[in-house]
DNA sequence: TTATATTGCGCAACCGATTACACATTATGT
DNA sequence: ACATAATGTGTAATCGGTTGCGCAATATAA
């Protein structure tokens, strides 16, 4: 049953020509005739011949595969990225092979060296919560092999990167905030330093200063953004003698855990406390009431990292500048964050 | 910058060897000498040497790579099979390629093509919802390379596969809504011929007439099932003279729609229509009132499917018979059918 | 008509690791 | 002491495409 897979010899031998001359027709070389081109492809059809990508890619030192390693799939931003990537890279022959580290990072690390061993032609990453030491990527770079950064990028390793402005969505978030009346807003960050959370913290004090508000240490709450934090950080806000009437959350589940602990107190959202997350999440839309988000447009931050990918390959090696894409992200007001006048 | 990636030539070099016997020496074979392995090992270190897998795999027709054929990856039950599939896979040395098809039977075919020209050493898989022609899948089988379906599968197919008892999973949501004193029953359905809705549909079918109960085709929705399908399915449940007092649907997506509507035309859930979903989706925990649903032990499906993957390839070729794996699924009751005594 | 281009295809090396087979050396058995 | 076995390593082919170089045949130019 097994098919014996045909390969360039087999078609060569059956049209009493060589195997260079099938390789040449198959890829519409022009030195080979129309005839020649046209019994190739009639036979390899007939042979049910199947490229195999493996020989090229030993021959050519380059695979057609680009490595995604995401923290998880599980995730509408990261898998919109992927979707993204997928759209632009399979337009150019490339394959996607997607990794999840599930923010560990010894797999982390060894997902970098499964990807190194299988020779991709490059790598479009987001690292994990615990990655500190970024020798892994290094690696990556020392290869000559084309690394793009998205989402959570690091500066310092010097590649391309393709970022929202943070800043930008948490100023506007907060903004909002204060145009519905919030007064006392709370923020939950991330502990680590991680620049996404840096960028979104500073967004908030900025726009808290802009529009003459206090910022107050108090309110600012490092966790780990997810569910249970989101929990934990607002009943610790509720023990407050001054209790906040707004929180701006730097994640998506934990707005949710925020929203959870704020109807058990019997809390009216938004018209006691109002809510804004970060990240358009499926089911920040299906809470009651719905979350207000920033939207951080991830198909689009997929196109632009496959873009520059498909630059960088095509680019000089030495000639290429790292470049760092910033997209703007947009505020998505729903019910949580919008009081009635 | 680049570093030149050393091959085993190189470390042959340096040790006035042969290939060959660095090639033994990194593969622990035992003809060769310990004080050779140990040098060979500590010059690969120094060189910084990577192994080609590509190289390998060229030589040895495996690429020690499973391809993972899903929908999509941005649905915890996909994730978690995938999550279940690496589990395993990685303990053996293998490494996975996710492709997402977006349920388009186009993409499908064409991932297929890419992963057998990529020469993956098996294919698991869960088929989108448009396919109706399997030959694509069938060509996997013909290559003699393992396939499993999981979820989603096809018995004329004949090969193995991994899924839910579906019909147990509708029985026993039915019967739950049974017990909590629902005597119209809905259900929501998909369009197309899939077996695991026809599954669902014939558990909640028995549910219904084990407990004497009609089973009225008039509650019987079918739809896409994904969010405005539940919307618009339930707004036509609602026009019927006689309402449903519960609903059974055969997907996440369709049962969020259903809460929706309902709470907008002030419906209590549970007490005037209790709700049971299919697959515990984040989201369901998140929605005012939370979502019953049923639980597919989705990482176990994929440790399953990576079980019989391993077994395939190391079987003999023809002495392999397909097998089906079933497990069970399990009914996680939440606010959404928990009527108060 | 002779010189130069162009066309069409074959030859053979190559990518990097693997492995059957061969061979020399040393160890073990009787 | 001699036959046999075990040990350690080298030789060379192989996996399936790719491609620089070369050569002959035909076409175009001068």
């Amino acid at each position: 049953m097994k098919k014996e897979k045909a390969t360039i010899h087999d078609i060569a031998r059956k049209l009493n020509i060589t195997a260079s001359t099938v390789s040449r027709a198959l890829k519409d070389h022009p030195r080979i005739s129309a005839e020649t081109k046209k019994a190739v492809q009639k036979t390899a059809q007939k042979l049910n011949y199947q490229p195999n990508h493996i020989a090229a890619a030993l021959r050519n030192g380059k695979s057609k595969i680009i490595g995604i390693i995401v923290p998880t799939a599980d995730r509408s931003f990261f898998s919109s990225v992927v979707r993204g990537i997928e759209e632009i890279a399979n337009g150019s022959q490339y394959n996607v092979m997607i990794c999840q580290t599930y923010d560990n990072y010894e797999k982390e690390v060894a997902t970098v060296e499964a990807l190194l061993n299988a020779r991709v032609d490059g790598v479009i990453a987001s690292h994990g919560k615990e990655t500190q030491n970024f020798d892994h990527f290094l690696k990556i770079k020392e290869r000559g092999i084309p690394l793009i950064l998205f989402d959570r990028s690091n500066d310092e390793l010097e590649v391309s990167s393709v970022v929202i402005d943070d800043f930008l969505g948490a100023y506007k978030a907060t903004e909002h905030l204060i145009q519905q009346g919030c007064r006392r807003i709370a923020h939950f960050t991330n502990t680590r330093k991680i620049s996404i959370f840096k960028e979104r913290l500073r967004g908030y004090r900025e726009a808290l200063l802009d529009n003459k508000l206090p910022y107050d240490e108090t309110l600012v709450i490092e966790s780990n953004l997810q569910l249970e934090d989101g929990r934990s950080s607002t009943e610790q806000l509720l023990k407050l003698r001054e209790r906040p009437d707004g929180i701006f959350s730097a994640s998506a589940l934990s707005i949710v855990g925020a929203l959870q602990v704020l109807k058990e107190n019997n809390i009216a959202v938004p018209d006691q406390v109002a809510l804004v997350g970060f990240s358009n999440e499926t089911y920040t839309s299906f809470t009651d009431p719905s979350l207000s988000t920033v939207e951080q447009h991830s198909m689009r931050i997929g196109n632009a990292a496959a873009e520059i990918f498909l630059e960088e390959v095509n680019a000089d090696q030495k000639k290429f500048i790292p470049q760092k894409i910033v997209l703007k992200p947009e505020l998505i007001i729903r019910q949580s964050s919008l009081r009635k006048k």
